[in-house]
DNA sequence: CATACTAAGTGTTGAAAATACACTTTTATT
DNA sequence: AATAAAAGTGTATTTTCAACACTTAGTATG
């Protein structure tokens, strides 16, 4: 028995960014010229690539996302590994594969992970590799390349999840925030509508969610209360 | 840049029996004519395998498992996916390595499963492959080989998430059980004690668990009444 | 400078869920 | 007949969750 003769892994990266407009996805759009000569359309993706042979997982998708999106430092955290093993072998996605890698026809297995930024006061500079980037609104996400739509909805679950049971809201939202915004931001992800009373009561009692002594400026309403998150508390939420 | 030369991908499956003794995970003894001629000693470890090269990773599990233990269709969940570079490369791994692998210096990465089975009534006869084969309480497990004691924790705590959000305790009970066993279960699984009102208030609530007409026998105590699980009912668990 | 607009901010009440707690019953054994 | 052992059962209290409407502070406009 020869188990597996040559079999690629990679990292997805699921990169989620928050403001005031919603909450978006990280796409790679391929190259248009990748296609010219050759059948298909070019599709959105979403950022990810081969593992380096001495690497780890966690430093891969740090790599694959900073060499892509520029962004540093973010929380990343794995969710689930796609193993199908048909899984890059559609039609629709073969003319790509062949124009970017040198064994187009070998089988790779992905390890998905979700990282979090603030669109806000982060606003990441995607680096314009590979034909450009762009963040799109989870709701809006068409067709993507390989199982990538399969992958972005476990991504959604794991993020859902997430901010459930560990409170990860803050990597979304600016350093200074209103309760209005993380409310929002509650509302955006799990979508679903909460109490405003009700809401601020369960805050009172999450002791990383700190106010400070300034105030939202320049709204034409009753400026409001600005918040930040104590790094310090972030474990005991 | 060549990203991987070669590489290899296992499944490691956390196989969890239950039985009213506790909770055990199932080891496999590396063989000691192994070490016969060589440093080093038997560890025991997880039953996993390299995957084959069109095999998918749910498939690969499955099938791993039935070699080495004879359990088949059985509840199994990916769980998390371990790649440090070094994570098959320690000193006291080599030996054995050495004697079952083609490569043994390749770096493996290795997505866990766990698995459930009820010790009750299943009782899997693990093929004695590889040097045998041992139910260890979880509690009692020593050094593992390779990193297999964090994958053991992760399952442990996985298992914990499951048994709470998707009370699939049905998978580790035999057919029949009493509600003192259905208890005793996750007082074992989570590690707390429950109150027994309280609890039994609760199971009412689980439309997937049905009492039989039938008791308990050849017990010297007052025969608990026998429940059992409705299939149909599961998913609204 | 008065008015209008906008979102911020604030408490109470009722319902539901979670917790704490102790005695009686049924069978097998001697 | 007495004993041992776990099964089985109800209520009162506390805590948590859900529903609900008005006042306030600032900006803009006439």
């Amino acid at each position: 028995m020869q188990p597996n003769e040559s079999l690629h892994l990679s990292v997805d990266c699921v990169l989620f960014g928050y403001d005031d407009d919603g909450l978006k996805v990280l796409l790679i759009n391929q190259k248009e010229d990748t296609y010219a000569h050759a059948q298909g359309r070019p599709m959105s993706q979403l950022p990810g690539d081969l593992i380096l042979i001495d690497e780890g997982l966690e430093a891969a998708a740090e790599r694959v996302l900073f060499e892509l999106t520029q962004v540093n430092g973010v929380y990343l955290k794995q969710f689930h590994a796609y193993g199908d093993p048909d899984r890059v072998k559609d039609h629709k996605d073969r003319t790509w594969l062949r124009s970017v890698r040198t064994l187009p026809d070998q089988r790779v297995i992905t390890v998905g992970y979700f990282g979090l930024v603030s669109l806000h006061d982060h606003s990441p500079q995607p680096a314009s590799f590979a034909g450009g980037v762009s963040w799109v609104d989870v709701n809006e996400v068409g067709p993507l390349a390989f199982d990538h739509n399969s992958i972005l909805n476990g991504a959604m679950e794991a993020l859902q999840t997430q901010l459930e049971t560990h409170h990860i809201s803050f990597e979304l939202l600016p350093k200074k925030f209103t309760l209005s915004q993380l409310q929002d931001l509650y509302e955006t992800v799990l979508d679903k509508k909460f109490d405003k009373r009700n809401f601020r009561k369960n805050v009172k009692k999450m002791s990383h969610v700190v106010p400070l002594d300034e105030k939202q400026q320049g709204v034409m309403h009753k400026p409001a209360q600005l918040f930040s998150f104590n790094p310090d508390q972030i474990e005991n939420a």
